[in-house]
RNA sequence: GGCACGGUGGCCGAAUGGAAUAGGCAAAGGUCUGCAAAACCUUUUAUAGCGGUUCGAUUCCGCUCUGUGCCUCCA
């Protein structure tokens, strides 16, 4: 009665598609093989709440194309140029430079130091790096000959040392829009600066000639300048994965127009109609207050706070991004955050007495435990539903429970198996590791010995100084659970 | 103005053309207990409104109300 074979599991794996709006079922372009690229931040600034749901997010597609046995090759940029940031329409900078003129820094200074963070951000999340993670300033000669062809293929015009897509044409021969199923002509008119420049004001920017006081410049055929913002995109995934991959990711924020200029720059090189990406996904936004949590509302936190400020750890604020459907807003809240330690802990707590419990390898298959098993794969295969996959660890830590308690025999090698891939191999939850701090190691001793004091105390039923100990190490954060006293 | 995604109990959050068995939190009750807490077990409550299609709609379609996001800074 074993439903869950592998291969039926990795034949059905369903994915929304936001070029196609449906969920297809997932099939790579070459068997086993995966290439995904995912648009990475721009370290100009920690990375807040809002990104690292995106990044976590697929970090789970990551390691559940692994799981499935594919092998996958995962691009995410590193943008360290590029964007411009525009204040009232009068003035253009670079975030990068405008943040190392804050900071009094050089701009590579800021490139690396926000790099460090955003990489050691994620690490504390258990966030699998990938494979390659290619730098926009890397890949300036790439960027230069990508414009070269989109030039020659007369998709982008020259105007004085900037070189801007040709919408127009372009509209001519291919379809603007089909990510987003904007039409160029609905969109809004805004005052652009660059306007004057442009045959038409929705052209973007593919180089931007740089003025004199822009310190981030490369030579090009064109002059002193910097590559647009969506360029490089297009180039390093191409150049790492191919004109063609099988999944192309980021927040949903970019899919207008980032992601419509990146398909509209690679269908100009390649010069025919080209998808780019097999499947392309989107993640929605963090929401606080009633409004998307981002760096130009101000309105945003940083892991740190909520570790802080909340005193859970980083497999709870996982847990808490993975109780909602990534392709719904998720609500940031004092009270969600709260739910998800309570589940995070009741999940864990089953597996933890499951590792102190003695059984043998199941002779005898039991059918609900295997329906259980084939649930939990639906649910992920069902595009990364993992807010059901969660309702059923918690089903099956309540199994595991009742079983222990029960003393019933059961199928506990199996559940203990499959509870563990789903909770640390798939949804990436880090298993607690020995305290390696020598002084941690002190402090820890210390406290157990207070606790062993205090169960002296205790069994003399000394209640007024035992309820003391309790308070205290309550106080800085220990809390104290009695059981019944052995006799 | 255009485009996209939503509106399910007190709250969060799944699912679905055929009795709302999701799940959790909260609440109530219980086990346990020196007390407190924790842990564990059990139970209650919901498809925004109006039409249409249908034997049957929460699900599909239309309209209304309403929320969020994007429209060249954004994960």
């Amino acid at each position: 009665m074993n439903h869950h074979s592998k291969n039926t599991i990795k034949n059905n794996l369903k994915i929304y598609n936001s070029l196609t709006k449906k969920k297809d079922i997932f099939y790579p372009i070459y068997p086993n093989h995966v290439g995904m690229y995912v648009c990475g931040p721009t370290v100009y600034n920690h990375i807040h709440l809002g990104n690292c749901r995106t990044f976590i997010f697929f970090d789970i597609v990551y390691r559940y194309l692994k799981h499935l046995g594919y092998q996958v090759k995962y691009v995410r940029n590193i943008t360290d140029i590029g964007h411009l940031f525009s204040e009232n329409n009068e003035l253009e900078e670079d975030k990068i430079i405008k943040r190392s003129r804050i900071e009094g820094l050089d701009p590579m200074e800021i490139v690396q130091k926000y790099t460090i963070y955003f990489h050691e951000s994620l690490n504390i999340l258990n966030v699998l790096r990938p494979n390659i993670e290619p730098i926009a300033t890397g890949h300036i000669t790439e960027q230069i000959e990508y414009v070269k062809k989109i030039l020659c293929n007369k998709f982008a015009y020259e105007k004085n040392g900037s070189i801007y897509f040709d919408l127009k044409n372009y509209s001519n021969h291919f379809l603007y829009g089909r990510l987003s199923n904007n039409n160029i002509k609905e969109l809004m008119d805004r005052n652009f600066l660059f306007s004057k420049e442009k045959r038409d004001i929705k052209d973007f920017c593919l180089w931007k000639k740089a003025k004199k006081n822009h310190i981030m410049n490369w030579n090009s055929p064109w002059g002193k300048g910097f590559p647009g913002w969506h360029i490089e995109c297009s180039v390093m995934s191409t150049k790492y994965l191919g004109g063609y991959f099988d999944i192309h990711g980021g927040g949903i924020d970019l899919k207008f127009p980032h992601h419509e200029c990146e398909l509209a720059q690679s269908t100009s090189f390649f010069n025919k109609k080209n998808d780019l990406s097999r499947y392309w996904m989107h993640v929605n936004m963090l929401n606080i207050n009633g409004e998307k949590m981002s760096k130009s509302k101000k309105n945003f936190m940083y892991p740190s706070h909520i570790y802080e400020n909340f005193k859970i750890s980083s497999n709870i604020l996982r847990f808490f991004m993975l109780q909602t459907h990534y392709r719904s807003i998720l609500i940031f809240s004092n009270k969600n955050l709260l739910d998800a330690k309570k589940n995070y802990n009741f999940i864990i707590n089953s597996i933890n007495k499951l590792n102190n419990v003695k059984f043998h390898k199941d002779i005898i298959s039991y059918d609900f435990i295997h329906q259980w098993i084939d649930d939990c794969y639906n649910a992920i295969n069902d595009d990364f539903n993992t807010p059901l996959l969660i309702s059923y660890l918690l089903k099956g830590s309540r199994i595991i429970n009742d079983i222990i308690i029960n003393n019933k025999k059961n199928s506990l090698y199996l559940l203990k198996k499959y509870i563990n891939y789903f909770m640390f191999e798939i949804l990436g939850f880090k298993k607690n590791k020995e305290e390696t701090n020598n002084y941690k190691k002190k402090l820890e001793i210390l406290v157990q010995r207070l606790i062993n004091l205090r169960k002296e105390y205790r069994i003399q039923k000394n209640w007024e100084v035992s309820d003391k100990i309790r308070k205290e190490l309550n106080h800085i954060g220990i809390l104290i659970n009695d059981h019944k006293l052995l006799k």
